[in-house]
DNA sequence: GACATCGTAAACACGT
DNA sequence: CACGTGTTTACGATGT
């Protein structure tokens, strides 16, 4: 019956996860939505294009709507790079095939907000400055491109109207021939102005500008850019050409540089998307481009110097006209490189050029992020998670052999899914990189110290470890007390307590053999940890003040610890919540790692106070709700009641227990050392 | 290197 | 007998 009963509740503890089950599903739901909402963007975006198309066929649509629909276009795209990184950063190593785009999981939070509207904002929150800045700059030149395209066709398509119509005019009034052909100069004028504006705009955000030595420098450093360097001359010899057929006047008059184009103003947008940018000290973004460029030679130095001249000649693309000096070389740029069909078709293949690097960049970032992680987060094989493995109870020493030998031996292997995903998109809580898996499984600890907050960091990143198979990083002992001290009555049975674990880590839904036995090997080792019978059965409780005082010895004398705590925290989970019980609690550690020692510490805690700083955590420290009996700081200790053994008196010294089975109850204030010897004497 | 803490494995007892 | 629950011991890893 009770066998039934329980493993019937373990059973249901996956379904039980019901609960859990509602979030994981949600996770899964988010994988689906990102998934899905991937679709939504790229239908989005063919629409566009197709909308681009149409207008491109009619003709029809003025500068500044296509503009606006450019930007529109750009945004799209931007939404759809960021579910890409999104998801493949999701993904470890296992999508080499860099389709990851696909169905790979992404983040419930990124999902859902790549399926509306992203502000820049938010997509400078959910993007790293290096990643912002990428995607502003394919963006970006992802417009450029477009545009020059859009205007590209409408030109060709505006000369051979002005063709025909010069020949079909011979038989038709003159008139209507002459405002047609003004109407379509003026057209091509304002194209080109527009097309000029753009251009400038982006030389002023260093988009241009950054092209000349891309084609000659980085770009063979990059093994395999889709476009091969050798191609690049041919690219740029061969773009020339589409750009010459265009000679007649209606061009002159676009090349006329004097223009200063009132449209300026329709640009305003696309240079506000930079802005973010700028305080972004990271040396990534930018510089990816700006410092690939710029072998730190001659002209860094020199304000006065211009990026397309370096080394004493032009970088233009497929130039390399040598100048004197800066003047000769801007006269040479003014005359040889005005912004006629070809520069503008060299522009475009720049353009293309900048476009393959970002991929490139992108890849082999994608391809970091999957080593890091590897590196980091330990193996992450390709095995199933879902097997729990058993380790194979009989070969002790065999395990224990192959323990130390894989850091991670029982279920850390990741599915695919997880293991990336702590690395970036969410934020593994505490830990940083580095500390994520430090090492093997004792290294928790090193956070369970500080203990208390793992309440707050709990609350932080609960979603976090819900779904991420990352074990987290605290004690089982201070796991356990978490569970006990979550529900209102502040006890659980073992059973409740294994729920727990399942419910709120997905670390702890496979490999239940060896953690369940390390939970009830910690209830039982610790004395902070008492079992109380209750009318259904046994119940666990906690005592905090024998919790507290187990802590102080490590503590004390590393300030380094603490500002790992401090930091870890910071990262993601550091928040009001934090701070406010990092002020309130009583919380001798945190507020004051000097006084420690673990005598005063426990003598220095009343019950109250110590109540108080035990739940350092927020929940149940407001004891308004829960307490329905006796003073409302006590439970634990008058709970405790448990056993005979001496080890009950200490902790009830403040208050006495409740009538109950309170047997010795006199313990001297010291007894926490007796205890400490009983249990020794016990053991013996 | 000693010590403390922690995690893991395992043996054992007990109750259902 | 199987299983869950508890207790205890042992060992290795890690940090101080």
């Amino acid at each position: 019956m009770m066998v039934e009963s329980a493993s019937e509740t373990i059973r249901s503890a996956p379904s039980g996860q019901n609960g859990v089950g509602s979030l994981s599903a949600q996770a899964d739901g988010g994988g689906g939505a990102g998934t899905a909402g991937t679709a939504p963007a790229a239908g989005r975006d063919a629409s566009g294009r197709e909308a681009a198309s149409g207008a491109d066929s009619n003709g029809e649509m003025s500068p500044a709507e296509l503009l606006h629909f450019q930007q529109q276009q750009a945004l799209q795209v931007a939404r759809q790079f960021l579910l890409q990184q999104a998801s493949s950063l999701n993904s470890p190593g296992n999508n080499d095939s860099k389709q990851s785009a696909s169905a790979v999981q992404v983040p419930v939070s990124v999902a859902m907000m790549s399926q509306q509207m992203l502000t820049p904002q938010q997509m400078q929150q959910i993007l790293s400055p290096p990643q912002l800045q990428a995607l502003l700059q394919q963006q970006q030149a992802l417009m450029l491109q477009q545009l020059q395209e859009y205007y590209k066709k409408q030109q060709e398509q505006l000369h051979l109207q002005l063709l025909s119509q010069q020949q079909a005019g011979k038989q038709q009034p003159k008139e209507a021939l002459g405002n047609k052909q003004l109407a379509f100069q003026q057209q091509l004028l304002q194209m080109q102005q527009l097309q000029q504006q753009h251009l400038l705009n982006l030389q002023r955000q260093g988009l241009v500008s950054l092209q000349p030595s891309q084609a000659s420098g980085p770009l063979q450093a990059l093994p395999q850019a889709a476009v091969c360097p050798t191609d690049l001359p041919q690219l740029w010899k061969g773009e020339g050409a589409p750009g010459q057929p265009a000679e007649d006047g209606g061009r002159q008059e676009g090349l006329d540089l004097a223009s200063p184009a009132a449209t300026a103003t329709s640009f305003a947008s696309p240079p506000k998307v930079s802005p973010p940018l700028s305080h972004h000290p990271l040396p990534n973004g930018q510089p990816t481009v700006l410092t690939s460029r710029r072998d730190s030679s001659s002209h860094e130095e020199t304000p006065s110097s211009h990026p397309l001249y370096g080394h004493g000649e032009c970088k233009w693309p497929g130039c390399e006209t040598l100048c004197e000096d800066l003047g000769q070389f801007i006269k040479h740029l003014n005359t040889e490189h005005a912004l006629d069909d070809r520069s503008t078709a060299q522009c475009r293949v720049q353009m293309q050029v900048v476009q393959q690097l970002e991929i490139q960049l992108a890849k082999e970032s994608e391809r970091l992020q999957a080593m890091m992680a590897h590196l980091h987060m330990r193996p992450s094989e390709p095995k199933p998670f879902s097997q729990p493995l058993n380790p194979v109870p009989g070969s002790s020493s065999f395990s224990k052999v192959t323990v130390s030998a894989d850091p991670f031996p029982d279920g850390l292997v990741h599915p695919p899914t997880s293991a990336a995903a702590p690395v970036t998109p969410l934020r593994p809580p505490g830990l940083g990189s580095a500390s994520l898996h430090g090492g093997g499984p004792a290294r928790r600890r090193s956070n369970d110290k500080f203990c208390s907050p793992i309440s707050s960091e709990l609350a932080q990143n609960h979603e976090f470890y819900k779904n991420a198979d990352v074990r987290p990083p605290f004690t089982y002992a201070s796991l356990i007390r978490q569970a006990i001290l979550e529900t209102p009555d502040r006890q659980l049975t073992l059973n409740e307590i294994y729920n727990w674990f399942t419910r709120m880590f997905a670390y702890f839904r496979r490999n239940t053999a060896t953690w369940k036995n390390a939970v009830r090997h910690n209830l039982s080792l610790h004395k902070c940890f008492v079992r109380v019978e209750n009318v259904k059965g046994a119940v666990w409780t906690v005592d905090e003040r024998e919790y507290q005082k187990r802590r102080p010895p490590k503590m004390t004398g590393s300030p380094t610890l603490v500002k790992n705590m401090i930091s870890g925290l910071s990262y993601g989970a550091l928040n009001a919540s934090y701070q406010a019980a990092l002020a309130e609690s009583s919380f001798p550690l945190l507020s004051s790692p000097g006084m420690l020692n673990p005598g005063s510490a426990s003598s220095l805690l009343p019950l109250s106070q110590d109540d108080m700083g035990a739940p350092g955590e927020p929940l149940p420290s407001n004891g308004s709700s829960s307490p329905p009996r006796l003073s409302p700081p006590q439970y634990s200790h008058q709970i405790q009641v448990k056993e005979e053994p001496a080890e009950a008196e200490e902790d009830r010294r403040p208050g006495p227990p409740l009538g109950a089975p309170n047997p010795s109850t006199v313990g001297p204030p010291e007894d926490r050392d007796l205890e400490e010897d009983l249990a020794g004497e016990d053991m013996s």
